[in-house]
This record gives C-alpha cells, structure tokens and sequence, in this order.
RNA sequence: GCGGAAAUAGCUCAGUUGGUAGAGCACGACCUUGCCAAGGUCGGGGUCGCGAGUUCGAGUCUCGUUUUCCGCUCCA
C-alpha cells in the first residue's frame, strides 16, 4: 500500500469512528473546516493538556493567559499581517502560472544588478589596480544606461508598493517587458490581492460599525498582553506566556485533510528574554521542544529540524520541528527567535511604553522573545497517522489497531462482560461506576467478545477489561492489552493502579 | 485560483442502447453462543451531491453548480 492509499483509508478511519467530520457535511460540506468528533475531541483535548501542563506547570516562569480572537484592528497593522498577508499574485494566461507581481520585479532588478555588476568585473580587469569603481560606474555608458533603468523601476516599485498600488505593478511588469519563464510571454492577468485575514464587522449599527479580523495567529494576543501579565505576575525576565486558541487564515488552497485548515487552533508560548541571549534560549528551546515531541514514544527518527534559511521579516533564526506525516516530513511545530518586532512595533504603534526594568543591569529594555508555535490539529494529525496500523494476525486474519500513546487515547479502558447474562453485566457495570471518576471508559456488552475487542482497537484504546463467571468467585478479570493482545488475570481492586501507571498524564510529564 | 477525475444506503460497490433503486458488510430487536470481527429469524434505512435542460420517461444523456481527490500555484 502507497503512503497516499494509507493517507486516504486513514482520512475514512477518522471519520467511520468519530475521530474528525467534514465540517457542514449534511449541506455537503464547507471547504477545508472539519470537527472533532466523540473520539477525536478528546484526543485533541489529551493533546492540549499534555502541551499546556509541560509548559504552565513544568516551568515556574511560564504563565498561561486566554485572550480574545477579536482584537483592535491596529494590532494587525503592527504586527504586520496587513501588509505582509496581501500578496499581490498574477497569472501568466498562457503558462497558467501564478506568480507573486512583486517577486516578479524583484527578480528582474536583481537581473539589472547583476548586469552592472558583470560590467563592473570587465573594468576591473580592464584596469587592474588603478581601477576606480565608483569613477567607473559614473562614466561607463553601459552602466550608466543600465543605473538609470534600475533606478526608474526601482523607484515606481517603492512607490507602487507603499500606495498599495497593484495596478501599477502590472505595469511595470509590462512596462519593463518582464515575461513568464515557463511561456515566455508576457500576457499577464490583473494583479489580484489575496488578503489572509478574515474580516467581519464590530458595532450594531452600519455606520458605527468597524472591521475587524478574526486573528491569524494567537501570538499577538500573547504581546499586547506582555505589560498586563509581567506586572500582576511579577514576574521576571526570563519568562513565558502560553496561550492555545482558534485561529483564522483564508487560504488560497486548504487540502490535505486536517494539516491545512482555515480555522485551526495554535499553541503557542512567547518567551520573553534579555537581548543578546536569544540564540542561547532558541537554542534551549528547540531540545525542549524536540524532547516533547520525543517523549511520546512516536519514533525520534519521524522527527526533524529543519532550519529555515529565509527568514521572516521579524525572525532572525528560525526552524521548524517536521514530523514523518504519510505525505511526508512537513511541519508540525515552528521555533522562531522574533527579537524585539512585536513588542517594539507595538510599542510604537500604542504609544505605550514596553520596557522591562532589569535590576540586574540597572537599565530597562525592550525584551526579545522566543516563540514556540505548533498546531494542535497538525498534532491530531501526526499522532493518528503514526498509530494507524494494519496487522497480520497468526489466524491470517487482519486487525485494524490505533496505537496511539496511552496517556493521549481518548477511551481508556474498556469494560466487557463476557456473555450477556448470569451476573456478569452486573459486575461489569459496577466496575465501570468504580473507575470512570479517573479514566475515560466504555461500557459494551454487544457482539462477541473478539468484535468487542477489534472495535476498541479501531479507537485505540489501551486496556479491555473482561468479566467473566470466574470474576463472580475469585473477583479477578482478564485485562487485554491493545498493542500485544496478551492478557493477564487482574485483582479487580488492582485495575485502578495497572491503568492509571500507562494512561497518567503526569508519567509523561515526569520523563521530560 | 487553473487543469484532470469522482460523487448511488453508515461503509465498499453493482446498476444492461434511457424503462418500478440492488448486494455484501454495518445498524436495531429477538433466539442461540461465548476470550480475538460467530449463526439464525425479522426489521429500519436511498427523491442516486444539488439545480436546470433533452425526453412519454433520466441513477444513466447535456449544461451549470457544490464537495472531495490528484497535479500546478500559495503558505508572512
């Protein structure tokens, strides 16, 4: 079976067992949105709970906060989502390739530059020691010629790009007879925008009424609340603020199931540092997070760091954690060292003063800040696709099993009685009262017992708990595990502690 | 957003040159049984993605549309 053959059987495994819906699917579905179902709300839910207490309660010095998705306009003009999140794209009609306007006329002054350049390098040789560069690139026609084109273009491209003017890039692009590398032609469309952020109206009345975007992202929310949670906190740097929530990007193309949604939910922890320490701390932060990752037994070679080269505007390092999905290594989580944009550009944009006061240096700054961001549903995502499996049974038979780390399974244990009758449901429903104040269990008492057990396997979950008409005597029950099949015969006052040391959070929490 | 393919029961699919919508599995009830997807009886469930058109008659032909998949494109 390809990896895309088990992508598409896993996408209908979601959906046959709850794990995750089409969004909207009885109105035949809304364009990459899907919902957790009964099965994967509360994996999503285990998935959360283990990132949020790894950072609230591992860490002295890292807070949790919950803010708003609607937040003041200005903030996306700080923050720089409204100028970087509307790409102006154009289409060459006969190719069918789409381009990025401003990229495309990038590209074509760096072509000039390097022209010029060429040139230069002919003088030099030309010349040899007495070579004066800046005499020569005065005089030489040639460079001369080329300087003032560049200038030119250079010059309506500033000013087309700080007008928004995506008119005039077109025209530039046509002026300057820049043309498609695939047709060679230069039959271009409009220039469009494509702006990322959803917008909706705040205020009752029409003319009252502002816009506002749903966020892109929940660090924001994490900034503009820096000054509010470092003074009631007292705390001090260095320190951290998590926060988990929705977040909202119209994408151009949302596919691939649940890795690629318009409305996902981040977690993310801004951790906030004195200058000149961030690659120290980005440093610290990518074993942290890597040992996360790791930690939940999924296969440390499924993941990778992968540094990214082309920097943000606000970044300066970055890397991205990428997991082994079935279309492969793509990124899960997104480590980047954003020295002081937000807080500074927030700065300016408030008015209000960010600066933290250090006793230690007797002076104040604006703090850098190392930011951990990953995407829960990417993480449902990685820990589904991992614990998909089909097995070959001895009998020949195949079983369909989840194997998803115990602590993150959304049913826990499930509680059978083996026939449905002398006693035995009895028993089983008392056991079930009994442990369901600490796991999440099921009770079930149709079909035979191996379908009971196949169809726990098809959710994942970790332990089957038989009752049998031994128990009734000798009050044990046969406890079938989920990954080997074995079974062993269990004191029914024992079962509370068998399960709890596989399925506790805080075991996983305390290998970290 | 562009190009290609697909859509029939919860799932996997069949459905003849256009003529009364089917199977297996699943689901529900009852009987029998009891440690890895058992057997029997009975039953529920589909205006064939949606909307037009052609036709006496459309699941089937034509157009549009929505959704999904594949390839491009995009992903601060």
């Amino acid at each position: 079976m390809t990896q895309e053959e088990l992508f598409k059987i896993l996408v209908a495994h979601c959906k046959e067992y709850g794990f995750i819906f089409p969004s909207s699917e009885i109105y035949d579905g809304l364009g990459a949105v899907y919902d957790y179902g009964q099965m994967g709300s509360e994996l999503k839910q285990n998935i959360k709970q283990y990132w949020w207490n790894a950072m609230t309660r591992l860490n002295e010095n890292i807070v949790g906060i919950d803010s708003c998705i609607f937040m003041h306009p200005r903030i996306w003009e700080a923050s720089g989502h409204v100028g970087a999140f509307n790409d102006p794209l154009i289409d060459n009609k006969d190719s069918k390739k789409r381009y990025r306007a401003d990229v495309l006329i990038e590209d074509y002054l760096a072509k000039i530059d390097e022209k010029m350049n060429k040139e230069v390098e002919k003088g030099r040789k030309k010349f040899g020691e007495s070579f004066d560069e800046t005499q020569f690139r005065a005089t030489n026609p040639n460079v001369k010629r080329e300087q003032a084109k560049y200038d030119e273009v250079h010059g309506r491209f500033l000013k087309a790009q700080q007008e928004s003017n995506f008119e005039e890039y077109r025209q530039i692009i046509v002026d300057c007879n820049i043309v498609c590398p695939i047709s060679g032609t230069c039959n271009w469309t409009e220039v469009r925008q494509f702006n990322l952020m959803f917008s909706t109206s705040m205020g009752s009345t029409a003319d009252g009424a502002s816009t506002i975007y749903l966020r892109p992202e929940t660090a924001q929310g994490i900034f503009v609340n820096y000054l509010n949670v470092q003074k009631t906190g007292r705390m001090k740097i260095p320190f951290g603020i998590a926060q988990i929530g929705k977040a909202f990007r119209n994408e151009i193309v949302a596919r691939q199931f649940i890795f690629r949604m318009r409305e996902f939910e981040q977690m993310e922890m801004q951790f906030f540092i004195k200058p000149g320490t961030e690659l120290d701390w980005f440093k610290k932060w990518k074993e942290t997070r890597m040992k996360w990752h790791v930690n939940l037994g999924m296969g440390a070679e499924n993941y990778r760091f992968h540094d990214l080269e082309q920097l943000a505007l606000y970044a300066n390092a970055a890397t991205d954690v990428e997991f082994n999905f079935p279309f492969g290594f793509k990124e899960l989580e997104g480590i980047h060292s954003r020295t002081d944009f937000d807080l500074g550009n927030h700065q300016k944009f408030s008015g209000k003063k960010i600066e933290y006061f250090d006793p230690e240096e007797n002076r104040s700054y604006t703090p850098y800040v190392i930011e951990t961001s990953i995407g829960v549903d990417r993480m449902v995502l990685a820990v589904l696709s991992h614990a998909y499996k089909e097995e070959q049974l001895e009998n020949g038979e195949t079983r369909v099993v989840l194997s998803i780390p115990a602590p993150l399974a959304p049913v826990k244990a499930a509680v059978l009685p083996l026939v449905k009758k002398d006693g035995l449901p009895e028993l089983a429903q008392k056991i079930m009262d009994d442990l369901k104040y600490d796991f999440n269990c099921q009770y079930e008492e149709k079909d035979s017992i191996g379908k009971r057990y196949r169809r726990q396997d098809a959710i994942g979950t970790p332990f089957c708990i038989t009752v049998d008409h031994d128990s009734l005597n000798d009050g044990c029950v046969t406890v079938r595990h989920r990954d080997t099949m074995q079974q062993e015969r269990v004191k029914i006052e024992d079962l509370r502690s068998l399960i709890d040391k596989e399925v506790n959070l805080n075991n996983l929490l305390r290998n970290l």
